[in-house]
RNA sequence: GCGCCUGUAGCUCAGGGGAUAGAGCAACGGACUUCUAAUCCGUGGGCCGCAGGUUCGAUUCCUGCCAGGCGCGCCA
């Protein structure tokens, strides 16, 4: 089944140019070796920004015109014409010659009228390809340490991976989530200890506060969890302190496991699975890993540290992979998880991590590299920074002052929906300013409320078309080809697009492309609304723009739910 | 010093070999007897950081420089 109507319109226009360019050439009337030109690729073919200049315009005559021996314009006049003259014409109106040479394709009223019937038979599908042909795709994100509340990059994170994740199953991949808890180092002994010592305090004992302890207030919520349960209490008084310590570990590790699914769940982002990096180290997997870089010659010993030559493998410099103490560093167990991933049928692996870790990337790929795995297995997407803003001015954060914002703070202080789309609509790569202000507005400032407005706006149509007494089944079979308003065309030609946008942004893993599609369409349907009055006198009308609404109302639907935002039906 | 990211309208940012570089906000001026004015329409505003290079064409790609942010452990 077709879902995709402008791949379908561009690939059939490429084809008829490249024939048309192939007649050319075999009758003289181009030098035949500007076919040259053609081998590979198809003939480019580009959507203008500007709408006067068609739905499509190629370049290929600017392109060839130096091989031909002619001016772009006459050359492109000469493949306008012997394509109108042979091309399908079902979808093509007008081939024009523009500017310093560009061919601009005009589409038909078909081709308006064939957009909103495929956006209203695929329903909540369209926008969704097969391109992935069910790749597995493992996109890991957020992987924050269990040692402490998510924080707003773990917010960024989270948002931009579950929008991904949503993005490639759309463009038919076959995606999942995954949330690598890194519960075996030695923050979490280090946890452990920040909450004995919290506990101790709150005995009245003179205990030493760890100094690189975990200073927030959860440690001593937690501890103090712990003596106001009677049943806890009583064992505890019963323990040594290293049998307190190991007890406070893993009872403040599943308070605060507890604590982010809590918030990620609230905050409406799922994971396929919560892989613990102590149930890999258990299976032996990191020994076994490490046994085989060895075999292969992958590895040195030097004050009394095992070196991973990383730098064999593009790395800046080579890595410890167990220190002279005998323990691992962390490089060691992640390389073992991204072993893993593959070995359980990944063939690629997206890690989204924050601006701190940008030297991890080396490590790891050169890792992967080492053990066969072909380039581009791994792709490492890097979040920038965030600024939340208030009043125009940065909040300060400060983890020594105690002034922290968490993820749990910010999604108290605005909507859900405000902040996964607050966090997506920036490109990865750029710092973010989060003006809390205006996401809590109930705005038209705010892009959120905007897009969602118009979702609203298309719900009551409806309900004023179904009080007029109009019901689906009248508007099912309207004649689409009424539709010829320039800002029905103009809602039209973004629908027709979204198929594009969606596989586009899945494929530059670019969700903030999505976001900015959300407000483009959200734009030219109020636009719309304002210019054409939908239920009116002209019956033949009223139903081809009732369907168009309908059609409406599905993409703003698809668009706001890749990105995981309701679409209310009253605002 | 090295690495990553970013320099586009007053502000926040899109775009990413192609036609006259866009949007929102801010400023100014308009539009509700009609499906939600939480909206729409219009006006002004730009050496696309600087300098070279690649080519039919560069804001876009390459190199160098300048500026800002972040990082550079046998921490994760």
């Amino acid at each position: 089944m077709m879902h995709n109507l402008m791949e379908h319109i561009r690939g059939g226009i490429s084809h008829s140019i490249e024939q048309a360019i192939r007649t050319l050439a075999t009758a003289g009337e181009l030098p035949g070796d500007v076919v040259d030109v053609l081998s590979g690729a198809e003939v480019p073919l580009e959507v203008p920004k500007d709408p006067r200049h068609g739905e499509f315009a190629s370049p290929i005559a600017l392109a060839i015109a130096k091989r031909a021996g002619k001016p772009p314009r006459e050359v492109a006049s000469l493949i306008a014409r012997e394509l109108m003259a042979s091309a399908e014409r079902r979808y093509v109106e007008a081939a024009e010659i523009a500017g310093p040479g560009f061919i601009n394709f005009r589409l038909s009223k078909q081709w308006v009228a064939d957009s909103v019937a495929l956006i209203r038979s695929r329903g909540s599908e369209y926008g969704r390809c097969d391109f992935g042909r069910g790749e597995r795709v493992m996109v890991e994100f957020v992987s924050a340490n269990p040692v402490g509340p998510l924080n707003v990059v773990n917010a960024r994170a989270a948002a931009v991976g579950d929008t991904l994740v949503r993005l490639l199953k759309a463009a038919g991949y076959d995606a999942a989530s995954e949330f690598y808890v890194n519960d075996a180092g030695r923050q979490v002994e280090v946890l452990a200890e920040s909450v004995y010592a919290r506990y101790m305090e709150l005995k009245g004992d003179d205990y030493a506060f760890p100094e690189d302890g975990y200073r927030g207030e959860y440690v001593r919520d937690i501890a103090a969890g712990a003596m106001e349960d009677p049943r806890i209490a009583d064992r505890l008084s019963a323990m040594n302190a290293g049998e307190a310590r190991s007890f406070f570990r893993e009872y403040a590790l599943g308070h605060i496991l507890d604590w982010q699914k809590r918030s990620l769940a609230e905050y409406q982002v799922h994971f396929d699975k919560w892989f613990s990096e102590r149930e890999l180290r258990a299976t032996g997997a990191v020994e076994t890993m490490i046994g085989e870089m060895e075999a292969a010659g992958h590895t040195y010993r030097e004050d009394g540290a095992l070196w991973f030559r990383s730098s064999d493998f593009g790395d800046d410099k080579d890595r410890v992979l167990v220190k002279s103490d005998g323990l691992y560093t962390y490089v060691a167990p992640d390389l073992a998880y991204h072993k893993n991933k593959l070995s359980r049928g990944f063939t690629k692996l997206v890690d989204i991590l924050g601006p701190d870790h940008h030297g991890y990337e080396g490590r790891m790929q050169a890792g992967l590299k080492s053990f066969g795995y072909p380039d581009g297995t791994l792709e490492v997407l890097l979040l920038q920074l965030v600024t939340l803003m208030r009043e125009g001015q940065p909040v300060k954060m400060s983890k020594r002052a105690g002034e922290f914002i968490t993820m749990d703070d910010l999604l108290e202080e605005v909507p859900r929906d405000a902040a996964r789309y607050f966090f997506v609509m920036r490109n990865t790569s750029s710092h973010l300013d989060f003006d809390l202000d205006l996401a809590r507005a109930q705005s038209m400032d705010n892009p959120v409320w905007y897009i969602q407005y118009a979702y609203a706006r298309c719900c009551s149509i409806f309900r004023q078309a179904e009080a007029a007494g109009i019901s689906s089944d009248d508007w099912a079979s309207a004649d689409l080809t009424l539709l010829a308003e320039p800002s029905e065309l103009d809602l039209v030609r973004k629908m027709a697009a979204f198929p594009d946008e969606v596989l586009s942004a899945a494929l530059e893993r670019a969700p903030s492309r999505i976001a900015k599609y959300g407000l483009d369409l959200a734009s030219v349907f109020h636009s719309f609304y304002s210019e054409c009055r939908v239920i009116g006198d002209d019956v033949a009308l009223t139903m081809a723009r009732l369907a168009l609404v309908d059609a409406a109302k599905t993409v703003v639907a698809n668009a706001l739910n890749v990105m995981g935002i309701e679409a209310p039906e009253r605002m």
